[in-house]
RNA sequence: CGCGGGGUAGAGCAGCUGGUAGCUCGUCGGGCUCAUAACCCGGAGGUCGUUGGUUCGAAUCCUUCCCCCGCAA
């Protein structure tokens, strides 16, 4: 089985990787190009490219896909089958029609739910219980394709995106094994999505950082963990003063604070109130231009004036 | 050279209009208490990130480099 790969992020390299392991023939890897990244803008590799490098793969990083050029590399190298995790781009159909299995796909939702950029994050955000990997082709609308086989884990109460994803990804990899398997015996399912079912989302962005306390301790609880590692949960303790929140506990305080009201702060966190009179304690936090650290270390050099505002 | 914040006792911070350092907590010893994340007394612990310079004298001013962090991508 002649592959050509296609992927940018860590979730994809960790596919690239496997392939590698059980030994399919990797005629090329196609990534996004490299890109000035971190502080000081120097230029980064993405984590597929790296990968490559390191197994002395052929590398692709074209800036466009549909300029005929893509197209002609990858008639060149003839693969089997496209495998595509993560690549950032959307493949014209004409590439798609090259090998004579077609593309499949790794995609980090249970689909048709979660079709878009960051399902993973999404569905801690929204508090589900439950998530998975989907194996698909790779159809003309994204995330649309007919499904190949999917699997099912379930979220822990106070798991991060970033867990998530690194579970899924070696769960995605491992699907993705089987669906080669399959689709080399003849015996990959082909079930065609519901779209009637179908939902989308959209990327991450900082906008949806700052934390509403009007919500219920659940909900925010899954605000905070769903966005890490990235783009973190924030709030402002102090008018203009905004820290980012990486850990909560759920409390048994009841409170008639108005919601967002600091009620207490002390060695077990800052209790702040939310909504329906419940309270929540952050116990992680990082200040501007700090560290992260503990609240009780926080609150040893910055102190918090508490004033209950009835609601 | 993309922008900015910061590196001071084990932890978190103050001091930074120059005169060798302080707070909160932790830690160690002792006391008090039926008891306590309580309280009281006492102690240990810091080449103030690194290099060079200005100065009678620098944590405090200028300079080199290293490291950490946020923004931006």
């Amino acid at each position: 089985m002649r592959v050509v790969f296609m992927g940018t992020p860590d979730f994809a390299a960790a596919s690239l990787k496997k392939l590698i392991e059980e030994n399919y023939e990797i005629a090329g890897v196609f990534t996004q190009p490299d890109k000035p990244k971190g502080r000081g803008m120097e230029m980064s590799i993405s984590p597929v490219k790296a990968l490559a490098l390191a197994n002395n793969l052929p590398v692709y990083q074209p800036e466009k896909m549909r300029d005929g050029k893509a197209l002609g590399i990858i008639k060149d190298l003839q693969p089997d089958i496209l495998v595509v995790v993560a690549y950032g781009r959307i493949l014209p159909d004409d590439i798609l029609a090259v090998p004579k299995y077609g593309a499949v796909n790794v995609h980090g939702s249970l689909l048709p739910k979660y079709r878009g950029a960051a399902p993973i994050q999404w569905a801690v955000l929204n508090g589900d219980r439950t998530s998975g990997v989907t194996t698909m082709y790779l159809a003309h609308d994204m995330d649309a394709g007919d499904i190949i086989y999917a699997e099912e884990t379930g979220i822990g109460d106070f798991e991060t995106a970033g867990e998530l994803f690194d579970r899924l990804m070696e769960m995605g990899a491992a699907l993705l094994i089987k669906t080669l398997r399959a689709i080399e015996n003849g015996t990959a399912p082909r079930v065609p999505q519901d779209d009637s079912k179908a939902t989308y989302v959209t990327m991450l962005d900082k906008s949806i950082c700052p934390i509403d306390w009007n919500k219920s301790p659940r909900e925010i609880v899954k605000h905070i963990y769903g966005l890490r590692p990235w783009p973190v949960a924030t709030t402002e303790l102090e008018a203009g003063k905004t820290v980012r929140v990486f850990c909560a506990a759920y409390t048994d305080t009841r409170t008639d604070c108005a919601p967002g009201t600091i009620i207490a702060a002390g060695k077990d966190g800052i209790e702040i109130a939310c909504a329906g009179g419940k309270t929540l304690l952050i116990t992680e936090l990082q200040a501007p231009g700090k560290k992260r650290m503990r609240a009780e270390d926080f609150l040893r050099g910055n102190k918090i004036t508490t004033v209950c505002k009835k609601q």
